[in-house]
DNA sequence: TATGAATGAGACTTCATTCAT
DNA sequence: GATGAATGAAGTCTCATTCAT
């Protein structure tokens, strides 16, 4: 029942937040959009930004399940699986953005609208994601499987494309099959823009 | 004089925003920063987020201007120009972006506390980089330079790419040499990942 | 069982209500402390001023029933009996507000935060002490035994003492015996400040 | 022309604290009684309770510089000298009273609205003026004008006797001549209540 | 009788913007 | 052009009270 309430005030915050931006949406906008009344809000969340933090939270707890905690590098052997398993992340991310677009909508666009304490608290998601990322990196490169480049801006630089993919993926063209989508980023990811053909000619030498 | 004090204005702001964030910063601590009153603002700026719009567009005037405008991809002819010319591209972001580091962080991460209105303008800034990166990328693959991968989706990921490498020329390693990230991203972007002998073994095949 | 919860709520009230303030002071609060949920708060007292208001009822009901209504000044007959009546309804005033210090304190201090309304309700409570005291006097006045001054006036001036003694005997000197302030309030009300040898030299001739 | 609306504000806030209570004033009525906006409170006041905060300082700062600063016990000779100008403070403290009869009531009746915070520093003048007349007793026992009763004691006593005489001369008879009001409380103050024949045959011996 | 989640009116305060000087 | 006092709309949050269980 109280769950039921704090997942209507969720789902209406999402939405207004998504629709209007989160500054210009008000407390009262939310709670009519719930079907409650304005002072249930305090029971269910300590004020407006923590109502943010928790659907933020959400999302990157749920992304970080589907994908990195389900895919230990250690396994990996050869090249071929890494690249299946890339693949299938990046699958899964793209599947993951676009089956949850408007809280996508919102770490992408609105998570910088937040006062610094709160928006500190944001940043340490993507620090922890660029951190899974380099100790993935780390172990695949012990591995032998990818080049020796610096992990953590490799991470962070990942981290990028990962968000502009899930941008691409719902809001630019968002009726792009997502295997397809997977499959030229992981290719971008692993074997680069060069044409082999020129890269044989004259690549990093 | 009267270019002097909008000068003021906009110094005191990106500093400000960048320290305490969009919504939190007072036009009254602009005007108190620039050391001029309050009403002289209304003189120089239609609004607040005009100030930042007027931010945002300088910031992105000069990093195309730097970048993909100085470089149209007609002029290569091989793998080996190309690479040159995108570390070259890669070496001038990151500068850029540590030589106008406030604006970089406010671009980053304030540019999400407007209102829909004001952010349609900048989201239309990413668009107009994408869309460079995207006939660049066309350009180079009627070349035979580059993949025949999508070029707006690989756009945006080097859009995303750009972004965290910005952040992480700035924020995460502030004292890393510039030539070595450009380096770096450049290997990234035009080579992958995947180490060449695991590749061999089992790449895209 | 209902008794028992009354009492539970008061006793919270009465300390939450000197510690804090009656305005800054929650139903929420109380019921925290007398361990009841809200709602109970409704079954024993009408709303959160006429908790007050019983509180300090009790308190007035209390003192009038130790002190004024247990002498009535007819039996007076020498200024001897009057100086050791009065002596002994200063220790019993003492003695009550010590024993009853919160009580005490919310009349004394919080008495005063309420709407207008119920403020009436508790002025009430003075003027009743006064007229009380403005008879005693003019008993005593009949008597011979008390100076020709107006009742009235005089009271209202032993209120104001009352108020102030107790206010001393409970957070000035919490520690000071009973029966010398007692002692001295009596030779103060009763002799005056004036020094007799300085009166004779020059007193209200 | 600021001077003047802090004015206007603090007169308006005097006259509805008065009538309806300080907390049952909104700052909304304030201004609106002051005919100023909203936010002007705010430009002259840092809030509601330091606007009632301001408004207790003046009455305590004029009270004590019209009463104990212009009477320094040290210059007292004979009992005489005393009687008279305990009489003349006596008359001061009515006349204040009945002067600024809306402070009066503010200071008497709604000083304890406020929270604990601000009570405190209102609690500090009671605690000046005792100090205050514990020194001019002290001084006046020295010169052997006074008896030997406890200073600090007999200081609340006499707070507690101005606070209800300035009452009794506001609220209860506002029509009784100051002339006889003062000199009633002085001969109380001095000489007690006991008939003079009364207290040969039985006074405190 | 007891519960405690839900209510919703209402107050304070902020701050972008204006405009008379 | 520059000033800065004044404006007033608007939003967050509190908390006494209710009522279905």
């Amino acid at each position: 029942m109280t769950d039921d309430i704090a997942r209507k005030l969720k789902a209406a915050a999402a939405r207004l937040f998504t629709q209007h931006g989160y500054t210009a949406t008000r407390v009262a906008d939310i709670v009519a959009n719930a079907g409650v009344a304005q002072g249930t809000f305090y029971l269910h969340f300590e004020n407006k930004p923590s109502l943010f933090v928790a659907l933020i939270d959400e999302f990157f707890a749920g992304l970080i399940e589907e994908t990195i905690a389900r895919h230990p590098a250690k396994r990996l052997q050869t090249g071929e699986h890494l690249s299946a398993e890339v693949e299938e992340i990046w699958m899964t991310i793209i599947r993951y953005g676009r089956k949850h677009d408007i809280l996508t909508r919102l770490v992408l666009r609105e998570a910088h609208a937040l006062r610094p304490e709160q928006r500190a608290h944001i940043n340490r998601h993507f620090e922890q994601g660029a951190d899974a990322l380099a100790r993935y990196l780390e172990d695949a490169q012990q591995l032998g499987l990818v080049k020796n480049l610096p992990a953590r801006l490799i991470a962070w630089l990942l981290v990028g494309m990962i968000e502009r993919a899930m941008h691409y993926a719902v809001f630019v063209a968002p009726n792009a099959p997502s295997v397809s989508l997977a499959g030229h980023c992981t290719e971008f990811e692993l074997l680069g823009l060069l044409e082999p053909s020129a890269a044989r000619t004259g690549g990093e030498s």
